[in-house]
DNA sequence: GTCTATATAGGGATAGAC
DNA sequence: GTCTATCCCTATATAGAC
């Protein structure tokens, strides 16, 4: 595996574990018994590795928010793609831990980061109008609007805030944190979904909560 | 003013307009035109003056969220609880744009406000119960749960996403944004309200939106 | 590509005079 | 209470040898 490649991955692990702002290039090098000077070989400064870190994340992101615009999705096929979103938070979640600040030292990140909230707004409107176009849910233009912007604020923030409330608990497995993520955003839909997807996605709930 | 109040209201300021992590002890004197030294004199770090300033913000969080849980609220009672919420972590934002990394140098802060996010649950679950014990609203125990969860979590980091979105266009009045706070949370509790309530709630937000 | 050594800068914090 | 001067430490980043 090339130096360049073996930075970026210890950088996102280290900064996942113990936040951005606290991993200096420094302990990068420590941790991959390279010097200092080799990471600046392969990279100007911190930003440009943070950068790459954050394309990586986009592009999964975009590939994850695409995917539901195509058809109308089932019950199941929402749990899954909300899955697929909280995953890729999960494996970048450092971005999210300390969001304004990074977001306030790169205008170019905060240009991607605010399309990727738009987009996640926009797909969530989408999904539902696509709902209520198909008899599967009712609720009128504002109250989906309103909507899609509470799925895109839970669907950002969750992992933040179990993060804090259960700091210091026995923590379950990251995955079950993730489906309970999955769940609270369901949970928003939910009221506005005719009785039978609403007992469908019960039993989705009771299956992937275990 | 005395000085130690002084270097309080300045610090908020500060930490408010530019993030707490890029304020120096330096610019919080430098801003009052005193001494580095004599800031010393008054605080024995930084982080007792952020501490300082936590304990403002979570006396005036605790009293906000006590006052609703004494009787079952109204409509517009709702509303004005939430505002002074909302305007709570306005004045205070700071906490919020860098919650992670203030949280996670300070095990007393951290656990203070688990404790803050822990009550925003408990009151919102005790107002959604009492609701539904007068008839105002309709939702099973596992909904209530959900939906208490889903309104801390809007109620924590709406601001924050709101100040990801609106960046770089023209900036709205702050208590416009409040506002939107607001009717966003509000947004969430209105499915399982009766047809009545329903109607109340959709007046008073085109009351205070305007 | 990789290392060692080092320059530079800035922030946190203290000592001691006034 | 306040100031000046200063110290220490750490983080970023570079230069030049190998």
């Amino acid at each position: 595996m090339k130096t360049r490649d073996r930075i970026l991955q210890a950088s996102l692990q280290l900064f996942n574990e113990c936040g951005e702002p606290r991993i200096t290039t420094n302990h990068i090098a420590d941790e991959l018994d390279i010097s200092p000077g080799n990471l600046y070989y392969h990279f100007r400064n911190k930003d440009e590795i943070i950068a790459l870190l954050f394309q990586q994340f986009e592009k999964r992101m975009e590939t994850a928010l695409q995917a539901p615009q195509r058809r109308v999705p089932n019950m199941e096929d929402m749990w899954l793609y909300l899955h697929l979103v909280f995953e890729n938070i999960w494996e970048y979640r450092f971005l999210y831990h300390d969001l304004d600040n990074i977001l306030g030292r790169n205008r170019k990140l905060r240009t991607h980061f605010r399309r990727i909230l738009e987009r996640k707004v926009a797909t969530a409107a989408t999904i539902c109008q696509g709902l209520a176009d198909a008899g599967i849910m009712t609720a009128t233009a504002e109250e989906i609007a309103a909507l899609a912007q509470n799925i895109a604020v839970v669907a950002t923030y969750w992992l933040n805030f179990q993060g804090i409330r259960a700091s210091g608990s026995t923590q379950d497995s990251d995955s079950a944190h993730l489906a309970l993520g999955v769940y609270q955003v369901l949970s928003l839909v939910a009221p506005f979904l005719n009785g039978e997807a609403q007992e469908l996605l019960r039993q989705l709930s009771r299956e992937y909560l275990s």
